[in-house]
DNA sequence: AGGGTCAGTTTCATTTTGCAACTTATTAGT
DNA sequence: ACTAATAAGTTGCAAAATGAAACTGACCCT
């Protein structure tokens, strides 16, 4: 299977991946989180070359994570913005970084402190059971497959 | 900067991307949630040619997210099994399946359910602050970068 | 002896990257 | 007018990664 199909997989996670799966896609919408939105801006906090990020940026768009706007004319020029689709993955980004933070510490202590405005406390991101909001285990969840039909 | 060297970078996500983020390997660590143990299973399951699921498995024990051991000799077999740095993986496949859910419904609803044992109901992952619960928001977040030395 | 299983490895063609230089449109400075 | 600078890409090309299929090696079963 080629990497371009693995969308026809009957499932969420490799559809998912199939958008946002490939190696620099994800830091460029971690760098659209942290307010990058000029495209000189990704190509320097991204680390990617220029041609990959225009290729990413562009398939972002196409698949409307990220909308590109003109912010000015004469010379036209544009800057990319996350959409409610992209900053929909604002819990993917926050589990990335919580395991990051546990399991790649380097001695120092976490790169970034998250604080909750809500309680005021530090914290770091937990998943959630939508309904009552206890903490998600992978032995207290039941998975049941579709039928295809 | 060569893809090889984004874990340099002072951020969580870049050296959590270092390990899991090329375009296999995040697809193999969700067949291994789903008991994936075998390497022909992770062949089959994945759709990924051998020689990559071979190098892919290798990084991941290297990298200590799988284990590899024995389960018979006499020929010698092995098999993969996700250590507790792996199965802290957990939050982020599901807020994948969560956003994969929402935003690649082919009409047919999720190609999987999840019901919480905890109050039994169908539900989805939500991430929630650490400290109070409170399904997390950016805007309900501070960031606060470590100063470098 | 012949066939099957499992866990890879090898080979080779095709794709994808990474780097640097180049382009285009426009403004700012001298 | 000439020169530099800025922003947002594009182009060319070498190096690395992927993908498909065939092959290997150790063993078991009939």
């Amino acid at each position: 299977m080629r990497w371009s199909e693995i969308d026809q997989q009957t499932c969420s996670v490799a559809r998912a991946l199939s958008e946002i799966g490939d190696r620099w896609t994800l830091l460029l919408i971690r760098d659209a989180f942290l307010r990058a939105r000029r495209f000189d801006d990704f190509v320097e906090r991204s680390g990617a070359a220029r041609n990959v990020v225009a290729n990413r940026l562009e398939k972002l768009v196409a698949s409307g994570i990220l909308e590109r706007r003109a912010y000015q004319t004469r010379p036209e020029r544009h800057e990319y913005r996350l959409t409610e689709k992209g900053r929909d993955l604002y819990p993917v980004i926050m589990t990335l970084v919580a395991w990051g933070d546990r399991w790649h510490d380097d001695g120092a202590g976490p790169p970034v402190r998250h604080q909750h405005r809500g309680c005021g406390k530090r914290m770091h991101a937990v998943v959630a059971c939508s309904e009552c909001r206890e903490a998600l285990d992978p032995r207290e969840t039941r998975v049941t497959v579709r039928k295809e039909r």
